[in-house]
DNA sequence: CTCCGTGCAAAGGCTTTGCACACTC
DNA sequence: GAGTGTGCAAAGCCTTTGCACGGAG
């Protein structure tokens, strides 16, 4: 996968006359950097290692704006997860593991015997966005012995 | 589907050396009555009717006992919404028409291929407790020709 | 220079916890 | 009577909001 352009995003944000602020381009730098998702907290930290003085609810307000301008997309993945990730990165779900936290990224065509199931059974068209699959990953789930 | 019995629950539960209090047992006559799911606030609310002396945390501390004891089962759907519902109902989902508001109960097995991709691929043991897939249900989505 | 964006602090919504009293068994 | 469960109040966690100042355009 090519690594979005930060520039080029901050020009389109630009044009739809938004301010670039230092922290606006701060955490856009960051969620380009970032392979896959990430937390408000994560992009926090990340920001106050060299800029302490940013607060937290810039982020939270950033990222708002960043999700209205459809560069990023939110997932609220129960259990208090919620995560961010550029909305150029393409469709795909993520498995959170209930255990130890990991998070598995997995790529959209997970669902399609699943889409095709409903469609046949139920004649049901599935949507499907964002899927937050909970369960055990590999190192956590129980072992048949 | 058969209404579960309240009073074979709290048998179990006696068994178990659980102590049955009037909340607890309000509690339980509630999630029976209930068809499908129910939320914390909601069973308070219940509670409250009759017995307003009862108190929130309460209601809390006796979801986590029961949900522990096996009795119901609890799924975070993100964006603040905890959902609690008798283990006995067994496992369905929810295909939710987005155009005409069609509510479809489906069976757990529609997810096994899914499991079992799961964990072929990525040896994830999905636990997927409460599904809720939106889309288009047979009468309103678009035919081909 | 005009407003929008930010820092700060406080509040908001849901959930959990510490404590002493009350009640089940 | 022994020990668990409850009410109350406070705190915890993540997120949002009100306000005045500061910086972008």
């Amino acid at each position: 996968m090519v690594k979005p352009d930060c520039e080029k995003i901050l020009g389109k944000l630009r044009e739809q006359r938004s301010r670039i602020t230092p922290q606006r381009r701060r955490v856009l730098e960051i969620l380009c950097e970032t392979d896959g998702h990430i937390s408000a907290s994560e992009i926090y930290d990340q920001v106050q290692a060299h800029n302490p003085q940013v607060n937290l609810s810039t982020i939270y307000r950033i990222l708002e704006w960043l999700e209205s301008a459809g560069v990023v997309t939110r997932s609220d993945l129960g259990e208090g997860h919620v995560i961010y990730e550029l909305a150029a990165r393409g469709m795909h779900h993520h498995l959170v593991c209930d255990r130890c936290g990991t998070i598995i990224e997995v790529g959209d065509d997970i669902l399609d015997p699943l889409r095709k199931l409903l469609l046949e059974r139920y004649g049901f068209q599935a949507e499907i966005k964002h899927l937050a699959i909970h369960g055990l990953c590999d190192s956590c789930r129980p072992r048949g012995g």
